[in-house]
DNA sequence: TTTCATGGATCAGAAACTAAACCATTGCGG
DNA sequence: CCGCAATGGTTTAGTTTCTGATCCATGAAA
């Protein structure tokens, strides 16, 4: 027997590219302010037409996550921080027990890549987690750091030589959508760098056990991260 | 910066159709030989137009797994337990390794899924679960059981209440696409029923342990399968 | 043999997308 | 201050995909 007969929901292609840039703002791969490529050279790089480009760029538009400006110098540029975690803040509060069931997702895929990469990771993947942590520790604001953080668990999730796991982890990212930390401590920040570090240092040794226990304090701060948000908001 | 630009794949509506019937056949919900609704009723639960629909047939039958007859009483029919077999291991003899990465993503997925449902799953899921048991204890064949199986699966992941984590199985379980067991022992057959029923008790009962300790037995038996098959194919 | 549910074929029109041009705006260098 | 050059904004003709409808061909069952 068929199941699950539903209609089909063909996606249009400008559908796609708006998918394809929310997802890097959401998981910080995109920084606020920072400028998309002339609307040309985004549609050469995606294989669509230049009008069909912008209708993606409309819908972002209208959706407040991008802002477009004319001239020389102009074109797309990412909300700024103040507006993106605006954006953030309600996405959670509309549907907190579905950001809840996001991390629990992204916690399950994403430690048990960490325990295959443990075995897995190439010298490409560990090189990709000294690059984020390098950029984590320069990163002088909210934004940068969750980028690097982002870059970070992406290699991880490679490593684990997985396209499925992956994509697992990355949807997850994707679909989260955390706000950018607020008054972010020093010390909080250097105890995260070392959490980073020490998952770093266990995928290079090959300690199963270090890896594990670094993935539970990244997870617990996960947690507690969302918590205290879906808190903050009720 | 933005990250992994490439060309995005708009998928037409055709292709979408032939993704949903192959992976039900995949996973087994299609049985073999049986005729899919006509396809006047099929374009209309999909809400696509004929001629489109028409396509994805099209494709379905260059790949072997449907055959079209015409006149009345015919119609679209899954191929044979031997042909789709037969494509079963084909797939999985062109990439084995790919196969096994699936079964992995399952295997995280499946396990966690069953965790939660352990606390979360409502009586519609158990009573789904029961449903498929009766199917399995009643199917005479190979099909039939897989049938089964898959719908016992499918209804311990949606126990999780977790959308994603249902996703993750639905896709693994679409994506493996094991051929039929060949020569069932009455004895294995019946082994793998008492494991379903006592995943199902263990649910039923919040036993974490048991539920823990069917989902290692059945997973266990899946990476048996995929091996056999892996090796005979090599 | 007739019936009729089914797949097969065709066609006009709608919708999405493309390619290519041209216009409008604006910052920057001369 | 002006004009260049890079950018977004707009228009248009044409292609591809999908739709909706109609009619034809087949073949099992009554």
């Amino acid at each position: 027997m068929l199941w699950g007969l539903r209609p089909l929901e063909p996606k249009a292609a400008y559908g796609l590219a708006v998918d394809l840039l929310q997802r890097q703002i959401h998981s910080g791969l995109l920084l606020p302010q920072e400028r998309l490529p002339a609307e040309r050279q985004l549609s050469d790089k995606f294989g669509i037409s230049r009008v069909t480009l912008r209708e993606a760029l409309r819908v972002l538009e209208t959706n407040q996550y991008i802002s477009v400006r004319r001239g020389a110098q102009g074109g797309a540029f990412v909300s700024d921080q103040d507006r993106l975690s605006q954006l953030a803040r309600r996405r959670i509060s509309r549907a907190p027990a579905a950001s809840m069931r996001v991390v629990e997702y992204l916690v399950v895929n994403q430690t048990a890549a960490a325990r295959f990469a443990a075995r897995r990771r190439g010298p490409a993947e560990l090189k990709k987690m000294r690059e984020a942590l390098a950029l984590m520790r320069n990163a002088d604001d909210a934004p940068r750091r969750k980028q690097a953080e982002t870059l970070f668990l992406l290699a991880v999730a490679d490593g684990a030589q997985n396209a499925l796991l992956s994509r697992g982890v990355e949807d997850a990212l994707a679909e989260l959508f955390l706000p950018f930390e607020t008054a972010p401590e020093a010390q909080s920040v250097a105890e995260t760098v070392a959490v980073y570090q020490r998952l770093h240092d266990a995928l290079d040794a090959e300690n199963l056990d270090d890896v594990e226990g670094a993935m539970d304090v990244l997870n617990a701060r996960l947690w507690g991260a969302i918590r205290r948000i879906t808190r903050s908001a009720a």
